[in-house]
DNA sequence: GCAAATATATGCATGACGCATATATGTTCG
DNA sequence: CGAACATATATGCGTCATGCATATATTTGC
């Protein structure tokens, strides 16, 4: 219970503001709307039951922030193998959204970091991919975890299995 | 652009996540509602006006925020020294709901922290430290960043300037 | 003392969410 | 096969939380 302690909060509740505030300029909707637009891109065909899970939404929450995302032109519903589900595709539209939330996603990380030299980059990003080890409690909490992350800039991912 | 730089919002994203849903068990209310406990506790006769600027609310969103507070019997508006404001302050209730609200968010960042030596959360509190300090765009930033700090376990606080 | 600025509060609408429930499809087992 | 059960989605309804526009009270500046 140190210093340290409380900097991680502060800390993660900073840039975490800075991130949504970010993407809301981008798209001005619920806060998981842009963790719904990763995921479905990363999981083309996505259940609404999945995305429910890795998003911590009740199910109604989830079939109306789908509704919303639908009206919006972003996700389309298809029929999926199981005649119950439905297939969860992004639009082009909603591909393009989803490239340009990721983009001012890392813009924000990007300028939170720019004080530190290459070498504390380094060392800041092994301590935190050991932080990141021990966190998840579940499976589906590891897909929780990276349900706004870019992939392509996450060589070496910590969270070993959060691929759905 | 590094694997750094995705790591960061995960770990914030991750890290944020949980102390909501901590403080969400202790007291389940808006997202702001702790933080507004919290700084009101670190500035007692704090005005709604300020208030506003911490949490980043509209003004009837705080009024209403505070509503909800005194109607817990969390929170007491008194007569300030200016006329046109209010000075709120903490109940007694409210200043065990503070405590207990800090002790949460603390114990899920000790949680966080488990899996790292002794140096390592030195070297890791010294980035934070650094990072931090490059954050604030304002004032009024640094006490947003500050809105759920223990501020006791904070020695050396790298937001300097943040007391309201 | 009066106009402008400031601080708070309220009417109203909307977004976002959950609980309870309904419907459709798939699965299991006698 | 068919009935009971489980699973996936959707809807009715209420509530919390929030913002915009506006109203009221007080202070400040000239």
């Amino acid at each position: 219970m140190d210093r340290t302690t409380n900097l991680l909060g502060a800390l993660a509740l900073a840039v975490t503001d800075r991130i949504k505030s970010g993407l809301k300029h981008v798209f001005d909707r619920s806060g998981e709307s842009a963790a719904a637009i990763t995921v479905i891109g990363y999981v083309p065909g996505l259940s609404v039951e999945i995305l429910r899970q890795v998003l911590d939404l009740s199910h109604p929450g989830t079939v109306r922030l789908i509704d919303r995302l639908e009206e919006d032109g972003l996700v389309e519903r298809r029929n999926a193998v199981d005649g119950r589900a439905v297939a969860l595709h992004l639009t082009r539209k909603g591909g393009k959204l989803r490239q340009r939330l990721m983009d001012r996603r890392l813009d924000t990380l990007e300028a939170a970091l720019k004080g530190l030299t290459a070498d504390e980059r380094l060392v800041l990003g092994d301590l935190l991919a050991k932080v990141l080890t021990n966190l998840p409690e579940t499976e589906m909490a590891k897909h929780r975890i990276c349900r706004l992350c870019a992939v392509r800039t996450c060589s070496d991912c910590p969270i070993p299995g959060s691929a759905i």
